[in-house]
DNA sequence: CGACATTTTGATGAAGATCAAACTGGGTGG
DNA sequence: CCACCCAGTTTGATCTTCATCAAAATGTCG
């Protein structure tokens, strides 16, 4: 039994319970853990698709370029998420995707995952399960960039991280790594970094958060959602069992 | 043999080619065409899932409201697009689809869908890729919306509708259907009905464009392409085969 | 014709980009 | 151990793009 599998399974059985048959399946294709430096390609766009990583530790974000060499990031990755499961039915990537701080992740060759998909329609829906639950956070980000104002947008994006590091455990309180720099953010946001510092400053001195060493505190969440017209609903947490037992370990 | 089955089978098809035995099964789930009017709600933000539609015929756009009233469009749906294929999985929508023009649409109910998926994997298949292409699509206009100038980015709309409309042949020369009003433009391409305007009058002046009775001409569809940046990459349109026979007729 | 949506134009203001430069802190090599 | 370097952060000043407000013009449909 790998530990790899291990966290992989408890992963898929947050949206539904698998069988002894389908973990045996899971744990059989599951590859070994892949350690990565913080700021390396995971995946380049256009690249063919090798298969899908599971995040069992670290950020890793979504980007695409631009002709003139900007980037938006596209979304982030945290642990827990599935990535690259559209690259192995697509058969290329159509973005790129990069560690933001030291990573570990389990591998599942492509034909490993197609097999997966069509021998077990359950593993199947799960993937389903991920992706759209991807997609819709994508939706929101694109609604948060076009229309609303720099204060709101970064309330946003710090309460959806919030949100979902909840879930598998890496929240102390309202205190979680954010492993981005301020260029990051506003890579994430369509900002410039001079703004993103404005608008960090403006919250600090609001009282609202607190960010050092890549560790931000939420000082009051509500507010904070609320100014950001935050609604956890594109989450789709909903579904989720409470804090479920998960491989990272609690300080 | 039903004429919604047929468009149905061929979209499908379009990506791999199907067993007389998966023909079969679309054709005994696929339920009857639907018309609906201009301005019409398909499915609203929250609705549970009743099925899956099949465009035929007209535009429709998916967009989320914000707390405030205004809304994104997150996409726009067009002839031979299936939407809400998420929403079977999660089970509810987390945005709202509105007809733009008058539309036809084939149904197939979310049991069907979810029998289909599971029964046969080169249907689930199908479908994964048409989601990913629409989620690619989604991030592209995070890109566009972030990074891009108003002038470029709605250069990079007409250029990606214009790329989508082709295959399914119902582009004449450089012109085909935009159904959508200044204020539409201005919701998908986070700019003030009046920054459209303005966008628009300058396209005209310098020759770019005619657009009169919702109808659209690029007159130098590379000189707007390269103003925008525009890469069709991520429309995935490589392995659709040239030019297949659809159910639109040609004038 | 008259009501109503849509398009067009003008004037003004604000949000945020850009440019420039100073400051901070951790890491490295002499 | 200190000097230096470099990535990241902070601050100021200026300029652009686009939103907003207001109103006229145009078109459409009963």
């Amino acid at each position: 039994m790998q530990a790899n599998a291990a966290s992989l399974i408890s992963r898929f059985e947050h949206c539904m319970p698998l069988s002894s048959e389908e973990k045996n399946a899971l744990q059989i294709h599951c590859g070994p853990v892949q350690a990565m430096p913080a700021r390396s390609e995971i995946a380049c766009e256009g690249d063919p698709a090798v298969g899908i990583h599971v995040i069992i530790e670290g950020f890793a974000c979504r980007y695409r370029y631009l002709a003139d060499g900007r980037q938006q990031m596209v979304g982030l990755v945290l642990p827990g998420d599935i990535c690259c499961v559209r690259a192995c039915v697509l058969t290329r990537m159509d973005h790129g995707i990069r560690s933001l701080s030291t990573l570990r992740a389990s591998l599942l060759s492509r034909r490993s995952v197609l097999k997966l998909m069509d021998h077990f329609p359950r593993v199947a829906r799960a993937l389903w399960w991920f992706t759209f639950v991807e997609e819709s956070i994508t939706r929101a980000w694109l609604v948060n960039i076009g229309h609303r104002a720099a204060f709101d947008r970064m309330a946003h994006l710090f309460c959806e991280v919030y949100q979902r590091l909840q879930p598998v455990g890496l929240t102390r309180g309202t205190t979680f790594d954010l492993p981005l720099t301020q260029s990051d953010l506003g890579d994430a946001l369509a900002l410039s970094t001079v703004h993103v510092n404005r608008v960090l400053m403006e919250m600090r001195h609001r009282g609202l958060i607190t960010l050092r060493n890549q560790q931000l505190t939420l000082h009051d969440p509500e507010t904070l959602g609320r100014l950001a017209g935050f609604d956890p609903g594109y989450l789709h947490l909903e579904s989720f069992p409470r804090a479920p037992a998960r491989a990272s370990p609690a300080p």
